[in-house]
DNA sequence: AACAGTTTGTTGACATATAGACAATCCATT
DNA sequence: AATGGATTGTCTATATGTCAACAAACTGTT
């Protein structure tokens, strides 16, 4: 018997496909920033920080990154540990940190960014530039979708 | 002087709004499953099986999820233990067990399916069917790409 | 100033993920 | 049948992630 339980249609054929192709890119990174020994959760973390001279507290590289409080504590630990980011006391709030890239981590990323740009560039190649900024477009919207979407649920 | 680096580009834009996209669904996801009291991982797995009555081995599961043996061990092992897939012997390989669903774990498919599906569609509100049939496709091409520039990577 | 409530970072327990080493088993060739 | 190479699942070590609980510090109100 087994009943068909429920017609999947377009819409979830979509979100799964979304799911699949970014799990793709995940691990095509993680080969890719290995050649560095790089995660790329410590790139992200590098880049981010790249952009803010004056450093950045954990917590607001928990909310950029989209992940808890609790973990930004160990990978900032083994990033300070490689000598690539320092806690910085941030003098207006005695609780916080300061994060910010080593010199070190400068040079590492002035190497690293061209290559992962080139790597983006390569894996759309067939896309053109306003096709791309058109999925930007799409992907924006379906996660403000998902962001209303998780109002919704309980609690 | 703080160098420029590189020009991201919009493919690089494109790259980063799938993964944040992404993220933000497994994200909405883990609290959507955490109604029935599982994980996202947890759920893909069952989902994979509820296809195969005949079982399927942990190697073969490890393949459609895209992740390694020693994780499919750890995650049967939970899923085992709350009675939701049983490890059945292989009469053609003693090498590996064929992975099954228990009726418990068909019945709460039962359940968690249809409110998935449901979930998708709220999520893609806005979205006409047409507009995320493109972006499977889309997003399968990309996905390509990603296989290609793999295939370019060293080891 | 004192209080209550919030925020920040750390810790501990645990789930999820990879990689490498290993034993048992399978398979192909001889 | 025997051998050698590949495959399957498990184990250990480690990284990455969540959550809850905690101390220290901040905030706003009185």
């Amino acid at each position: 018997m087994d009943a068909p339980a429920t017609k999947p249609g377009p819409h979830y054929e979509a979100l799964l496909q979304l799911l699949r192709t970014s799990e793709s890119i995940w691990n095509a990174s993680r080969v890719f920033f290995g050649r560095w020994d790089l995660s790329p959760s410590q790139f992200n973390i590098l880049n981010v920080l790249r952009d803010s001279p004056d450093g950045v507290t954990q917590i607001e590289l928990s909310r950029q990154l989209i992940m808890h409080r609790s973990n930004v504590t160990g990978m900032i630990d083994r990033l300070e540990q490689r000598l690539l980011v320092t806690r910085r006391d941030n003098p207006d709030d005695r609780r916080a940190y300061l994060v910010v890239l080593t010199p070190a981590a400068h040079k590492l990323l002035a190497e690293v960014l061209p290559a992962y740009h080139g790597a983006a560039e390569s894996v759309f190649a067939g896309f053109s530039r306003k096709r791309s900024q058109m999925m930007t477009g799409e992907l924006a919207k379906l996660e403000q979708g998902v962001a209303r979407f998780t109002e919704t649920l309980p609690r």
